[in-house]
DNA sequence: TTGTATGCGTTATCAA
DNA sequence: TTGATAACGCATACAA
């Protein structure tokens, strides 16, 4: 066994000033860089910093300056979303890479239980962060109300029905939606099919919405199967229910690149060929998208982008700029590939 | 457009302290729940705390306290590691959890830049986290310094070479990949090859290291096929170079999952069936693992758990326990499924 | 059981 | 250009 070494007392402004010979006042300008202090000073404090191994404790200089240089970046089910989502990866980049620029410092906070929340709660509140993102908070989410209560600067990334005007960033699932099916028909199907989850979610309510509208006159609802999830298993269950149901479909919108890797699935073993008998598209662009075979024709979802965006929302709050009232929708392009 | 809502300034104990009609030392005590509070001071405080809409500041407390029950969990690389790395969710996950139960809040930290590794070092520095856990550092990584520096109690999930005596949780790579090339071997498979990854780190070393203790005397080196980095299209690659040099191969251990499931596309390409015709086995246990046909055979990594031993291994340390000087080592049970 | 006073390490204000 | 000194909000030893 060994014995960690002993946490050596650090050194604070006091230190360097009593080895530099100098007032705490003008190492405290050395160190912020601030106008006003000669050069000699500056170096003998710079030696001195150096000598002592000062470094600035942060809760003393947030106490007194009230602000964190911090923004928290809230996480809830890890569980799905660290291990399935492949989009939470890409968002937490693009919030970081804002906020790096602006020299922030982005703390992520993951949610897996009521303690959790209660904890996160807390650690906002306590003042350790100046401002927050929050990744697919749900109905009735209690970071709402926290957020609210505190007045934090906050962005959603996705909106939860209850966000009332916190600002949000996200996409337009419904649009989205209706341009793959449109894209889907394009290539000449006369049956397509949906398997529509996670209807109790605005995304999934959204995207089959998007799916009605393209399909218009068209429509058949005895053509659309509901699942619970985004999952690869819930995919391929739907898909089976379909083909029993309509044997001759030969298109099919999956709410999820997940879904529709679970669809294809389910239809290699029903025989199916795709794109021949069968033309999938799916939705995210995800990981799954590029393991599937035949790779996945899918939407977009702009993940960095969002990410970017959410952070630039939380820092324009910083700096007391107004902000849009509507939320902020970025683009999904179609991404066309080899299953339909 | 909306302004957002000013944030009013909050309570403070102060606050709380004329409301209630008490002093400021009485409120402190039932902020913490300390004994020796009457129950009517106690109800006539929690009042006043609902009214004022009092929190406490943690910048204070922590300056007066000298720690902030914050636990920081560092991750390099974002780029692979979260898009790609099924394993970080799970470490994460773990280590939130059993530091969630020690009511600490864990704090994640990405490093994706130089300016995020200063950063981190500054806020690392400051006083926001009591301990550390470090994900996948690297040879000569920056944080190792900064953690000896500040004797700062740390663990790290696999270990750099230049960790001296640093903690550390991991896997025995070597074992376990001598093990599941035992099994395969097992299957009477004659030509076992590798497609190995990452020899410039120790993973990737080990990997090929028990792989070779496995054969013993029929290690072939003509079968071993080196590639840079564990992903999938460096594992068709390499699969086909394999399949060109042998076409009488009838066994792959494949570094990584993810080289695994490339493996399997130039198999496939190259008209063998699997597990017929070779029988190929993979590490990791990741999401790849059932996202192929078949599903692979491969080593578990417990994700999970290493992140919970990382978590202990901080927590012990700030509790004044030694620690083994050795490191941890999880178990990695084989999982066998139908690649082989 | 409660109140008072001091210190935690900074920044910021004001004289010097 | 520099040095005192007063906050910042809280915990805590000590006095009452």
């Amino acid at each position: 066994m060994v014995t960690v070494p002993a946490r050596r007392k650090r050194a604070t402004i006091h230190d360097v000033a009593v080895e530099a010979g100098v007032s705490r006042g003008t190492v405290s300008r050395v160190v912020n860089d601030e106008p006003y202090v000669s050069a000699a000073a500056r170096t003998a404090i710079e030696a001195a910093i150096e000598k002592v191994g000062y470094v600035p404790n942060n809760a003393a200089r947030n106490l007194v300056m009230q602000r964190s240089q911090a923004v928290g970046f809230i996480v809830h089910e890890p569980h799905s979303l660290f291990l399935d989502d492949p989009n939470i990866g890409g968002i937490l980049l693009g919030a970081n890479t804002v906020l790096s620029r602006a020299d922030y410092q982005m703390v992520s906070l993951v949610i897996d239980s009521q303690r959790d929340t209660d904890r996160v709660a807390r650690y906002l509140s306590g003042g350790f962060v100046d401002g927050v993102i929050i990744v697919s908070a749900r109905h009735e989410d209690p970071m709402i109300r926290v957020v609210e209560k505190l007045a934090l600067p906050a962005a959603f990334v996705g909106h939860p029905p209850d966000l009332r005007r916190l600002p949000f960033v996200g996409i337009d699932n419904r649009r989205s939606a209706r341009a793959i099916t449109e894209r889907l028909i394009g290539t000449g199907r006369s049956r397509i099919g949906m398997i529509a989850a996670a209807l109790d979610r605005d995304s999934g309510a959204d995207r089959l919405a998007g799916f009605t509208d393209a399909l218009g006159s068209r429509f058949d609802p005895n053509l659309v199967e509901r699942v619970p999830l985004y999952t690869y298993s819930d995919g391929a269950a739907g898909m089976r229910a379909l083909l029993a149901r309509e044997p001759g479909i030969d298109g099919v919108f999956a709410a999820s690149d997940a879904v529709a890797a679970g669809a294809l699935e389910a239809l290699r073993d029903a025989g199916r060929s795709v794109p021949g008998d069968v033309g999938v598209v799916g939705f995210d662009d995800s990981t799954w998208a590029l393991r599937t075979q035949p790779h996945l024709s899918t939407v977009h979802q702009p993940a960095f982008g969002l990410g970017a965006a959410a952070a630039e929302c939380v820092l324009g709050q910083l700096r007391g700029e107004e902000q849009p009232a509507e939320g902020i929708l970025l683009e999904t392009p179609v991404v066309w590939r080899d299953s339909a």
